[in-house]
DNA sequence: CGGCCTTGTCACCTGTTCGTAACATTGGCG
DNA sequence: CGCCAATGTTACGAACAGGTGACAAGGCCG
């Protein structure tokens, strides 16, 4: 499984000697040549990194880093820069504003190549560091409010994902109504006990098959099987 | 029906030596060059043990160790470190992220083999001890609302259970209907006491065989035997 | 401001469970 | 052996618990 790099610049010429650079050292390659483009590509198909002209028609380098940063979909992708301004301002700037790394223009290939690899290892090393639970196929990474069924992200809200993440952290043992909205909602109920069924139902809903680990105990709560 | 072990090292002088003395010990060996390799057959063979080499190309034996916990599938599988560093802090270090024992290079092969069987023993007796009631054959898990005999499921509806539990931690005294009512139903017994009969009568046929253990004492109540 | 998403509540519906009563069986005792 | 109380068994309606769909209030974002 080949990561995907996407490429930003308004410069075709730009856009293909970078593409040609990157296919050759194993990466698949999409380009972009405006900012609003690049921000739909970048949620659409979540590239493993994004190399981004600092200068692009109608939308700003920086502005399209800034975007990225604020959609979580896309905050976690590294982006590079790629500036002919060598001035250090804009250096700084740029990665204050949530690059990774940056190069001026004119820039060997080579080193572009180099850069990504490191990025994408130090992230590598990384994400398989943070705190996540895996049952099975269903992977939960607590820190980042991300849940994935077999590889497919799964889009759950905060209060939907807090309670999958108790279960799972009690998978095993049953979790009465009461016990649930103490962990949960974290306070005394003021919130009926009934609500618990209806988010359970929810959850269900979007975790799809991996509902099947989802229990009712009747009479007595819920539990997460393995 | 042998255990299996996995070896984790990149000289495949060590594995061989260790797979030797493990198969002459009765054990089924399988054995993983590098980090990777290692979790990828750890999760999918789940062995009862693995023996890890501290210095592994490409992912720390740390590393290894440290994932394996993460993942549900693999965190209870004990893990012994071998290391070439007789340093102290390495030797802590590994224990503290979750490995259960070390060794330090070189070492007998002999005494290896003696501390995978000290810890699997240990890990045996320490399954069984989770909080769990055991008749025999009958095996009740109170905080997972498990019934089982012989290892087969029993379905139990709430108030069953709680009857059955009771009745096993007094096991031995009888209980009278009315203090099966107050500490079964919980409230005083707007109920009539010919319920629990009904009740009792249930609990015997869901039980099957392991009814024998219920034991009705004319004119007083119930009694679990042993 | 207006639309969308989240979230807590309801009301409805279904299958399950429970309590009870009626009937059958058992066991102790004279 | 026969009686009677205690217990086992069966059946059934009522109550209940949980799934489900709908909805309104609040929040957030553009």
């Amino acid at each position: 499984m080949k990561q995907k790099i996407l490429v930003v610049d308004d410069e075709s010429e730009t856009v293909e000697l970078v593409a040609f650079n990157l296919k050759q050292a194993g990466y698949d390659v999409i380009s972009a040549a405006d900012g609003e483009e690049a921000l739909k590509k970048a949620k659409a198909q979540l590239p493993a990194l994004v190399v981004l002209d600092w200068m692009l028609p109608e939308m700003e380098g920086v502005e399209v880093c800034k975007l990225m940063r604020r959609d979580s979909a896309t905050a976690g992708i590294p982006v590079i820069m790629l500036t002919a301004k060598a001035s250090e301002i804009d250096r700084v700037l740029g990665l204050e504003l949530g690059a990774d790394d940056y190069l001026t223009k004119p820039f060997s290939p080579r080193e572009l190549v180099l850069r990504i690899k490191k990025i994408l290892d130090r992230k590598k090393s990384k994400d398989a560091d943070v705190q996540t639970l895996t049952m099975g196929e269903l992977v939960i990474d607590v820190p980042r409010h991300l849940a994935s069924w077999k590889g497919k992200k799964i889009d759950l809200t905060a209060t939907e994902f807090k309670l999958l993440t108790v279960l799972v952290q009690r998978r095993g043992r049953v979790q009465s109504r009461d016990q649930l909205l103490r962990d949960v909602w974290e306070y005394d109920s003021m919130i009926d006990t009934r609500t618990v069924d209806t988010h359970m139902r929810r959850l269900r809903e979007k975790l799809g098959p991996a509902a099947k680990f989802l229990d009712t105990v009747r009479g007595v709560g819920y539990r997460f099987v393995e």
